[in-house]
DNA sequence: AGTTGTTTATTCAGAG
DNA sequence: CTCTGAATAAACAACT
């Protein structure tokens, strides 16, 4: 048992499972994507027991990255050099763990493949076409939107609360029975979390914040409402209400094809509303789809292939 | 060479 | 007991 007050998994191995971490870190990264090594990184720094053994649970995690639907690899530019790919959660990855239990996922998050095939392309679409178009133009759009399923695709619409079919890492499944309670604006919390990295309403910080406390909030641009303590994570902790706008770092957008693009650093900030979440904003899904004209079966190739495209297409 | 990513197989544990 | 999810090992390919 963990020692109250104490670090508690100091030594102990944390009650969480590979994705559970590898959701942790990519949600504590202000892109929400993080490239495995900094994936890496975050579980050691967050938790001594895996310091050690590293080639055993590091195998385990690229496995889990690989195997699991609810991860997404996006590639990087050619003006993003450096290792692997960027990973990131599947915006529709769903409710995957048990209430308060992230050993143990209620269902494993699969992606059909028929819908991998469509879904997950138009999803990806609305992922990265809507954070291209908030991070170009800085304009906030409606809540009500994103919630509705204005300019969203039907695909999207099965997550609401009609379908049963609840929202990413579970902010319901977190918090339990207590997300009704935190409702705002009659905002589903399940669509709210829908796209993940946008603004939570402060409440829900301090709920996630309690149920995941070593990692202090999952989401960083959740913590405006949570003390500066949780400085510890291994990100910036530059939050979007510490400041009237936040910084985005146009790492996980693409932009354009081209490798003209300066270095994230040498971007200036692009700003948006911080009380803004916008909807995905459907413009057309030009998108190649490679995947239909490749064989079936090779779940890894319809990730890598589909985001491609995504990214290429979206920008252009 | 080392890292990253994919895939297959096995074992274990929890839930129903 | 069965099913399913998770952990682990291992082999291999591709990439930097």
């Amino acid at each position: 048992m963990p020692r109250p007050g104490k670090n508690s998994y100091s030594d102990q191995k944390p009650p969480y499972s590979y994705i559970s971490l590898t959701a942790m870190a990519i949600q504590s990264s202000t892109e929400k994507m993080l490239p495995l090594s900094d994936i890496y990184k975050f579980i050691m720094d967050r938790f001594p027991y895996y310091r050690e053994n590293t080639q055993r649970w590091q195998n385990s995690l690229r496995h889990n990255l690989s195997f699991n639907d609810c991860f997404i690899k996006i590639p990087r530019r050619p003006d993003q050099p450096g290792k692997g790919s960027f990973w990131a959660l599947h915006p529709d990855c769903g409710d995957m763990f048990e209430n308060g239990s992230f050993l143990r996922r209620r269902k494993r998050f699969k992606v059909h493949r028929a819908e991998h095939l469509a879904s997950k392309n138009h999803q990806m679409i609305h992922y990265f076409h809507h954070q291209h178009n908030q991070t170009k133009l800085g304009v906030p759009t409606s809540d009500a939107s994103a919630v509705t399923g204005i300019g969203r695709l039907p695909h999207f619409q099965p997550y609401n609360q009609s379908s049963g079919f609840k929202h990413p890492f579970a902010i319901e499944n977190i918090i339990g029975r207590d997300y009704k309670g935190v409702m705002t604006s009659g905002l589903p919390l399940a669509s709210m979390m829908h796209h993940l990295g946008y603004p939570v309403p402060s409440q829900l910080s301090n709920m996630v914040s309690s149920m995941w406390p070593h990692v202090g909030m999952m989401d960083s641009m959740t913590s405006m409402a949570v003390s500066q303590e949780y400085g510890h994570f291994g990100v910036p902790m530059k939050t979007i209400c510490h400041a009237p706008t936040q910084t985005i770092p146009a790492v996980p957008v693409p932009i354009k094809p081209t490798a003209s693009l300066p270095p994230v650093s040498a971007i200036p900030s692009l700003t948006v509303n911080a009380s803004s979440m916008c909807p995905p904003t459907v413009t057309q899904a030009t998108v190649a789809t490679p995947l239909l004209e490749q064989p079936s079966g090779n779940h890894s190739d319809s990730k890598t292939g589909m985001l491609h495209s995504v990214l290429i297409h979206s920008s252009a």
